[in-house]
DNA sequence: ATTATGACTCCCA
DNA sequence: GTGGGAGCCATAA
């Protein structure tokens, strides 16, 4: 099995944490997507947490503030590493849905071209 | 108090 | 390309 009993920790500030995340879900164009990690450094490291931890849970981070966003975020353009989509079941063939509706397209292993629709952050913005 | 469970990514064989 | 391991806490019932 490729899975294993997840473990990790929550930020310092959850609260905080997860309101950076909203704010740049919600700037991600439509037809856009983003990636968990990718996402993760756009937001700085909190203090008290070393560049090295941040660099691994971050993404996990990311994936806990998007399951508690508020109804209104285009929370289907955040995936997995290589532009996967992360969520199982029925969530996930939901949130595929979503992206197809946005004009993305996947490939035969359920990717999307993060060279083509990837959103590279607000600074980026163009 | 204990138990179950979480929207991830990188690295190496 | 594939598969297993590391990372090592908070929250809800």
């Amino acid at each position: 099995m490729s899975t294993q009993k997840p473990r990790f920790f929550s930020p310092p500030d959850p609260h905080v944490f997860q309101a950076q995340v909203w704010r740049l879900v919600r700037q991600i164009p439509e037809g856009q997507v983003i990636t968990y990690g990718q996402l993760a450094r756009l937001i700085p490291p909190p203090d008290g947490v070393p560049l090295e931890s941040y660099q691994a849970m971050a993404p996990r981070w990311v994936g806990s503030a998007l399951s508690r966003c508020p109804p209104g975020l285009p929370w289907q353009r955040v995936l997995a590493a290589g532009g996967k989509i992360s969520l199982s079941g029925q969530a996930g063939q939901r949130q595929r849905a979503l992206l197809e509706a946005e004009g993305l397209a996947f490939d035969a292993r359920g990717r999307v071209d993060l060279e083509r629709y990837g959103w590279q952050g607000p600074n980026r913005d163009g």
